[in-house]
DNA sequence: GCAAAAGTGTTCCAGATACACCCATGT
DNA sequence: ACATGGGTGTATCTGGAACACTTTTGC
């Protein structure tokens, strides 16, 4: 089976930049290629686009293969289309961000089972292709938007304190906040509920609990 | 001649949304069409992507097709790709943005011939495909970088004075601003530099000119 | 001299920043 | 009782918003 064109066509594909917070880090899921071209390089999760599908539809299910995961943030974030960037033949990529709460049991990468892995961005391996710059752009992207959003709150649970929320923000910004302005700026926000639960963490007073107004909305803020 | 592949492949195209200020109006770039599809309705301009041609690439040349001008500022705005949105076969297109100083003279199309024109954003016609869309988020795209970036230098030709700057915005924006406020922010900015010349336009006082101190850079304000 | 747009400073307000102590819990 | 992290309020600073008159020119 073949299909014949006119003219030339690209392949066109969606990699997906997944990003969670475990272990007090930010993290990203990577994938080891097993096959030709940078065979045995890590790699952004990611695949063509079927031609009845969207390209989020596309990039959704790339990530619900990979990860098992869905209903989760996702964002387009950029195509990348230079020509050589692929040596077997013109593909053109439609890059996309997600984030997965830190809840979120049985990711099947967790397991670190054959060659599906997550990485703190400050050990990451060679990437495959261009797929470097298309992480960097992610990281920007997502750290620019923590200032003017309330993306950040799509890396919680539905019940969260807000000492956890504030160490997202910080893993992210890479830099320590004023816990009281920190409260005041959430709380103000009006985005955010008491549930009135309490979870308790160790030899200390516990922490409420909140739950988001919106969960499945990022607002723009300020 | 035709081009086979193993398996299915979308074709790409770069469409462009050209602004420019004229007339005391941000004003957009389209093209009647031709042939069918939505034979006769108004598109943004735009076409296939080559196979040795960058994405940027293909769009600069669209472009300069159009419009004969080069070496404006170009910015990727987003990636459509409905598999319904051309019924002819799977097209997804990485839609661009472009501004045109108000000084390019003779724009290709400013003589309004055969079936290129500038339209006001408030005189829109019908367009065809799903080109109302990208046209709304290019709008959104700029007027969002008027508050945080000194994209709308861009409109501006090498000298121009701070009232021209100051319509530029109110144009864009939809409102009037402060005229002291205004000079008071763009000349803390410490981008623009006075030239010494003045602008004489009329029966009364002469502005000053002034250039940006970075032409084709937009900074990222605030 | 009059009409028209250019140029110029100060006050006020709101939101961000800096900062230190008490509270509830487990051991 | 003490160690640990959770929770709270105020003073200060800074950047944005509001606001009116003088200057230079063409006619």
């Amino acid at each position: 089976m073949s299909y014949s064109y006119d003219y030339p066509h690209p392949a066109v594909t969606t990699d997906i930049v997944i990003f969670t917070i475990r272990q007090d880090e930010l993290k990203v899921l990577l994938i080891k290629r097993a096959l030709p071209p940078h065979q045995g390089a890590w790699a952004l999760p990611g695949g063509f686009v079927n031609l009845d599908e969207s390209l989020e539809e596309g990039a959704r299910r790339e990530l619900a293969e990979e990860t098992g995961v869905s209903g989760v943030y996702l964002e387009q974030l950029y195509t990348f289309g230079r020509p050589d960037r692929d040596p077997r033949e013109r593909v053109i990529t439609v890059a996309y961000y997600a984030l997965i709460p830190t809840d979120t049991i049985e990711i099947r990468a967790a397991t670190d089972a054959e060659g599906v892995s997550w990485f703190g961005m400050n050990e990451l391996p060679e990437l495959a292709f261009d797929h470097r710059e298309i992480l960097d752009m992610a990281q920007r992207r997502l750290v620019d938007k923590l200032d003017y959003s309330t993306i950040a709150f799509q890396f919680m649970p539905k019940e969260f304190t807000l000492p956890e929320l504030q160490q997202v923000y910080e893993l992210i910004l890479g830099e320590a906040l004023d816990k009281r302005n920190f409260r005041k700026r959430i709380l103000s926000l009006g985005l955010v509920m008491e549930t009135g639960k309490e979870r308790k963490a160790g030899a200390h007073r516990p922490a409420k609990l909140y739950r988001s107004i919106h969960p499945d909305r990022v607002e723009v803020i300020k």
